[in-house]
RNA sequence: GACCGGGUAGCUCAGUGGUAGAGCAGUGCACUUUUAAUGCACGGGCCGCGGGUUCAAUCCCCGCCCCGGUCACCA
């Protein structure tokens, strides 16, 4: 009696043996007073005299997480997922209908019991059980109660299983929904509005990704789940609405990792009248708004650093830290405006072992270079800034530089959290720039700019000086949860279809 | 996509070219304040899938699937 499928029938069994005694096993409903959480939180700190003396009763409910069975007396433990309590059950206390079900009762059912609550010799919170019913069967052996599931494809693959037994993985969640609050929180203070645009999307534009394709039967078009809603956003902002957010999906078809998945969510938001400068100092605001709000904390450990949110945050420009890594790098001095020639730059790279397409400009290559030599150092909060224009097809140049765009991109734990510009509002230079990406497209770049006509119509009826700023929402959770992988904070991340 | 590691009982893991192991979970008995309860007894396996080598493969070889990590691509 043992195999999987034995336990299932044992299991079966004790629901068939609970039917027949005249007990509904799926009773609609159940009203308790309090859930666990809330009883271990009201009463965690009491003594057992002060229970005795003001007696708690309460009606609560849970999945039954450890059966310590002696006899005519027991312990069964109950969770609701964040917390556990040990109700009591004791044979002389509850009714004989009442014993019969919990005799029935296997790991992993659902039970709720009404009680007051002690401490028992060993001090444990406990609820004297003197009612017990049954809410729901597991009819599936679960995990071991010791070590628990760690077995990282089934706790993706079978999120509710992780949930059930571990309780970090519910406080990974907890947090994460606490996050998205507290970022909607801190721009509705600021008078944005949270908007929604098209998911699907004919032309998947706003940011440089491949984009899935997926196909309307009706209307019998191609569309595209979108990469990015930037170019719907910034229509809003033409529109009047000054200032926009959305937290929604984005899609690109590329590979996975433990900082990409498939899917991903991704806040946007965009302030009329500002730019990029201002987005640093309202970024130097919000992040440690958000982990003050979310954990209650502005410093994390992740890999042994420390990391401080507190503002001010670093600065550095890109082009400068680029020519800075590569002479330490090479020994020999490097120049930001040998990085400006395609040639030089090339070189250097060459130099460096760092292998550029061949078809790459001088700003592709600097970025390349800073990715690969600077990334990995930016531990503490870091606004990169200043990038080059052709990297940047949607933001606007400086007044002074032609070369370099109003950009920022905010790394934390070698990960980049944000990417922020002043927008490009010429319309003009704007359909300039997505022909020079066509260029790139032609040239097979697949992730290079798609035209969107009506985008640039939307320039020509004016955009006021605006600056946008995109914040990658799991990278974020990742950062306040100490989570390696961005599997841990997405409910249910892709996988591949098993058989 | 490439490379490395992994897949053995429901869970967590050992292991070996010759009948498959432990702990927990399960079943039975005892036990009315335990908490990884305890004690005794019992059951439980397509060793990821498919080929090959061999008298014999869970183990060696080849292919495939899934998971993880690193890299590549990206946020």
């Amino acid at each position: 009696m043992s195999t999987e499928e034995e336990q299932i029938q044992q299991r079966r069994a004790n629901l068939a043996e609970l039917e027949r005694l005249g007990v509904n096993p799926y009773p609609h409903r159940f009203e308790r007073t309090a859930a666990v959480t809330e009883l271990v939180a009201a009463h965690g700190d009491k003594t057992g005299t002060d229970l005795e003396a003001h007696k708690v009763e309460t009606i609560t409910s849970g999945r039954v997480l450890g059966i310590r069975n002696f006899g005519k007396a027991s312990f069964l433990v109950l969770s609701d997922g964040r917390s556990r309590i040990q109700a009591y059950i004791k044979k002389d206390s509850l009714s004989e209908r009442d014993f019969g079900i919990f005799k029935l009762v296997d790991f992993g059912d659902v039970v709720g019991v009404e009680g007051h609550l002690f401490r028992t010799r060993t001090n444990e919170l406990t609820i004297w059980a003197r009612r017990v019913e049954f809410l729901a069967k597991c009819h599936l052996p679960m995990p071991e109660k010791w070590h628990g599931l760690t077995d990282v494809e089934i706790r993706y693959r079978q999120r509710y299983l992780d949930l059930a037994v571990n309780p970090e993985a519910r406080e990974v969640f907890q947090v994460r929904s606490r996050v998205l609050a507290a970022l909607r929180q801190f721009l509705d203070s600021r008078g944005y509005l949270e908007v929604e645009t098209p998911m699907m999307q004919p032309i998947a534009g706003g940011a440089m990704a491949r984009p899935f394709k997926t196909h309307h039967n009706a209307l019998d078009v191609d569309l595209f789940l979108r990469i990015a809603p930037e170019l719907y956003l910034k229509r809003l902002v033409v529109g009047g609405l000054e200032r926009v957010y959305e937290i929604n999906r984005n899609f690109r078809n590329e590979g996975i990792s433990t900082r990409h998945n498939p899917e991903f969510t991704m806040l946007e938001f965009y302030q009329a009248y500002s730019d990029y400068q201002d987005l640093m100092t309202m970024t130097e605001e919000m992040v440690p708004f958000v982990a003050m709000s979310a954990t209650g904390r502005d410093t994390f450990e992740i890999d042994g650093d420390t990391i401080s949110l507190r503002a001010p945050f670093a600065r550095l420009s890109l082009r400068h830290a680029a020519a800075a890594a590569a002479s330490t790098t090479l020994g020999a001095p490097v120049t930001e405006s040998e990085l400006r020639d395609q040639a030089s730059a090339r070189t250097i790279a060459g130099r460096l072992g760092i292998a550029v397409d061949p078809k790459s400009g001088a700003g592709k290559i600097t970025t390349t270079i800073f990715e690969t030599l600077v990334e990995e150092s930016l531990v503490q909060p870091t606004f990169v800034y200043d990038f080059p224009t052709e990297v940047s097809p949607l933001s606007k140049q400086r007044p002074d530089d032609p070369d370099t765009v109003e950009r920022f991109e905010l790394y934390i734990g070698k990960m980049e959290i944000a990417n922020a510009f002043s927008e490009l509002n010429d319309p003009v230079e704007q359909r300039k720039r997505f022909e020079q990406q066509l260029a790139e497209r032609a040239k097979g770049d697949q992730e290079a700019h798609a035209m969107d006509e009506d985008y640039v119509r939307a320039l020509e009826y004016g955009l006021p000086p605006t600056a946008g700023e995109g914040v990658g929402v799991d990278r974020l959770v990742m950062l306040l949860t100490n989570s390696k992988s961005i599997r841990d904070v997405i409910l249910f991340p892709h996988m591949k279809t098993k058989n």
